[in-house]
DNA sequence: CAACTTAGCGTACGATCGTTCGTGTGTAAA
DNA sequence: TTTACACACGAACGATCGTACGCTAAGTTG
């Protein structure tokens, strides 16, 4: 995951991770059927590691804004300070993997699609809930957050800037209230 | 151009080239001092294409919201309507080369720099123009919109969602004005 | 006409790529 | 004690990578 966030998915080599881990390339390679399986592994262990930073924020948080807030926030959070050195992996793979299709491609939608369904699926409970306006637009709103999260990354990537996380959150706040 | 839109600047190859354009490989690499120089003739081209799609857009407007409010517009349109097949080619390649250092990750940066004092530049003349008010974070509001457009980008390629350029140009609005 | 530049070609090099064998070496189950 | 298995190894394969060299044909300039 570490050479994957820098390198990206196709930066990923088994020559590569065997002369990192000091073991022979054969030995590294015994481990995966073949390189692309080793890539949508390695998609799933971000997405596992994403699921477990978020998940502790989310807990015993009713559904709704509440629940919205907590993921969002646990989110940009994460998204500033990643647990990988290029960043977050599932943002750079979505980037690198747009275009080409492939079983790869679609893990990479296939998370990006779980994180915007939680999205969604809050704005909805809060609506439902009388937190928000009965005719907001959930998608909008969603999308809007969204944006903010891929604004993030970049800004943090890209730019190094470390008032982005600040910026990202002052800019979702009255996505977050009713 | 096309090729680096879909398989990143890494994913140029001077074989490759050579044979979609019926070439020899020695042919393709006489042009180029390197690959990396071939990277950077790229990025130059891609970046030199997007400011003749934005620029009709901004002649004879007036500094401030009216110039800023075209300039958006414009590179939205762009964002929606690519002319490569994997999306703006300075948006994919600055998610690839983040995190790695060097030349090529300089003009990337330096393409994206451009774009941003653009943004900056407009706002500030719109503050001092009186069009918005004195106390405007023209920082934020750049943010939001670079923010605006990677997630219109992401939208557009990872999801081809339709609506992506109405929801960024919805969200963008209250940007925009006083 | 002669000198020179340019563009493209074929060929070759060392390196790295993913993948596939056969082999040895442990550890755990029968 | 024997069998089975997981793990890592070295070696080799065909392919592709970037780069370099020498050559030819065409065009430009003096």
């Amino acid at each position: 995951m570490d050479v994957a966030s820098v390198e990206g998915l196709d930066g990923l080599s088994i020559g590569g991770l065997a002369s990192d881990l000091g073991m022979s390339k054969a030995g590294v390679a015994g481990h995966f059927a073949n390189k692309q399986q080793l890539q949508l592994e390695a998609v799933d262990a971000a997405v596992e590691l994403f699921t477990a930073a978020i998940a502790p924020a989310l807990r015993e948080r009713a559904p709704g804004l509440d629940r919205l807030r907590a993921g969002v926030e646990a989110w940009f959070a994460y998204l500033e300070d990643t647990p990988f050195p290029g960043g977050c992996l599932i943002q750079a793979a979505a980037a690198e993997q747009d275009g080409r299709p492939g079983p790869v491609r679609d893990a990479v939608v296939a998370a990006d699609d779980r994180w915007r369904a939680f999205l969604l699926r809050e704005l909805h409970a809060a609506i439902e809930a009388g937190e928000l306006p009965a005719d907001t637009d959930a998608e909008q709103r969603c999308f809007v957050l969204l944006a903010l999260g891929a604004g993030l990354n970049q800004a943090a990537q890209l730019r190094a800037d470390p008032r982005a996380g600040d910026r990202a959150r002052r800019a979702a706040r009255p996505l977050l209230d009713g």
